[in-house]
DNA sequence: CGGTTTTGACCGGCGC
DNA sequence: GCGCCGGTCAAAACCG
């Protein structure tokens, strides 16, 4: 007995030992990871000065160009005079536009100019606009207040600690919180404004839900119009108060795709499986924001969108300015359904995300700046990593498409990389967002991690159609 | 028993 | 003001 009992003290002891040891290795991972991404994002803060540097000298110089010499200077001294504030920037034709109420009006209002010297003078208030260049070192915390005024209501609702706790905390109010964060982190006020602009990733999948490597829990489902299909709703669990939120629902199209639509930013460190997908849907979301950011009612101006027009007949990457929510939409089914593609036409623009030195250039109207800040702000919007297991086809599920009938060379190796990066990787995940991250030219994303383990999502699957207007059973059938 | 899912109720925005 | 609709809440049920 006596033995016994000293073994069984020996092996809790040998036990404890072996729990701190991996509370220390974890320790030590979370650490490493945090270190990792504050590199990569202090070399694309780096890269960022040099592109914006080169390009803002490319900007000058095609405006020389195309101006006269008396032009140059007005232009010029624009350029140079134009303060942060966005609202003397956000003057001329973009407050009449801004004035205007309606969606639609939006969207009318959101044709392409002709006018190249106007182009070009916009994209260059548009740089200082959105990015609030300081000595040429683009950030991301420019106009925060304007960012929680429009959003105060949805901040005072969701994010506050108080609201936290009797939100949808509330759950839990029985348990201590242990990750909640004592108070409120500096980019609160810019979460608010992330929670309004949204990722969606549509892909074709088998499975009801894609697993992006984050753990979700299921807080509602319903019957949206226009879609027999019910769509879910999850919120991360990760982290207690992490705001992230998705929605999962087939289209209704087309079944055999998936839609999953991300809002939030992750207050966690990620998992190596959603890390990637991460940081590359934040991009797509940042560049969204960028332009959302300068926008008096935080939508879109839907001017600074009308000169990132191209006319593509079909791409993968889209950005919705008309939708209730700014919407960057990655498409990354094989072949879209023609009345889809239609329908996506009238209600969105569509942007190809192209590399930076054609990103930047005024043909497309997006300014150094803001692609720059976009490219990688370090703020992880979204957890969309979409490692499907269940996939049957990924490599062809998930070949994009680029149907360019404006010639952009870049982009077209951007997405010809992207599809033999999917094809080429049985990890979808790392497929995935090497191809995400080759066509909005984001660098830093490791394309050869093929290691990425699939972390399973709790949520399960959503469930079938019902056609009433309230939350709905589990349909058997799907 | 703690976490997740289900699902009716509720809320706010929006159009009429 | 009213109804519709999307989104969320929260109690109960479910599950491992």
């Amino acid at each position: 007995m006596v033995r016994l009992q000293v073994e069984l003290q020996n092996m809790n002891d040998e036990n404890q030992k072996l729990k701190e040891m991996l509370a220390q290795v974890s320790n030590n991972y979370s650490a490493l990871q945090m270190h990792v991404v504050s590199i990569m994002q202090q070399q694309q803060q780096l890269q960022q000065q040099q592109n914006h540097r080169t390009d803002t000298a490319q900007l000058i110089q095609h405006h020389q160009m195309n101006n006269n010499k008396d032009q140059e200077v007005k232009h010029e001294r624009q350029f140079l005079d134009l303060g942060p504030s966005t609202a003397t920037v956000e003057t001329t034709d973009d407050q009449v536009s801004n004035n205007s109420s309606s969606s639609e009006e939006r969207t009318r209002s959101a044709t392409p100019q002709n006018n190249n010297n106007n182009n070009i003078v916009q994209d260059v208030k548009y740089n200082n606009s959105t990015t609030t260049l300081k000595d040429g070192i683009p950030f991301d915390n420019q106009d925060h207040s304007s960012a929680s005024y429009r959003d105060c209501k949805r901040v005072n609702r969701d994010e506050s600690p108080e609201s936290e706790s009797q939100g949808w905390a509330s759950n839990n109010n029985k348990v201590p919180k242990l990750n909640h964060p004592p108070s409120k982190p500096i980019e609160q006020s810019p979460d608010a404004t992330m929670r309004k602009a949204r990722v969606s990733v549509r892909a074709r999948s088998e499975a009801p839900m894609i697993t992006d490597g984050c753990q979700w829990r299921k807080y509602g489902q319903k019957m949206a119009k226009g879609n027999p299909c019910p769509r879910a709703y999850y919120r991360c669990t990760m982290a207690v108060g992490c705001p992230v939120r998705k929605q999962v629902q087939r289209c209704a199209e087309d079944r055999t795709i998936l839609i999953t639509t991300y809002e939030g930013n992750h207050i966690h460190p990620l998992p190596p499986a959603a890390m990637a997908m991460a940081s590359t849907t934040t991009a797509a979301a940042n560049m969204l924001l960028s332009g959302s950011m300068s926008s008096a009612d935080g939508l879109m101006n839907p001017n600074l969108l009308a000169r990132a027009i191209l006319p593509c007949s079909s791409n993968m990457a889209t950005i919705s300015a008309s939708a209730p929510f700014p919407t960057v939409t990655l498409d990354l089914t094989n072949n879209s359904n023609p009345l889809q593609m239609l329908r996506s036409q009238q209600t969105q623009f569509q942007v190809p995300l192209g590399q930076s030195q054609n990103f930047a250039t005024p043909h497309n109207g997006f300014g150094q700046g803001l692609y720059n800040q976009s490219k990688f702000s370090g703020l992880q919007l979204s957890s969309a990593g979409a490692q499907d297991n269940h996939m049957q086809n990924v490599s062809s599920a998930a070949q994009l498409q680029a149907h360019q009938t404006h010639p952009q060379p870049s982009l077209a190796d951007s997405v010809s990389a992207a599809t033999a990066a999917i094809t080429a990787d049985p990890n979808f995940t790392a497929a995935l967002a090497a191809a995400i991250s080759s066509i909005i030219g984001n660098n830093g994303t490791n394309q050869n991690n093929n290691n990425i383990n699939a972390a399973g999502s709790t949520a399960n699957p959503i469930s079938n159609p019902n056609n009433n207007n309230k939350m709905i059973s589990n349909f058997p059938g799907n």
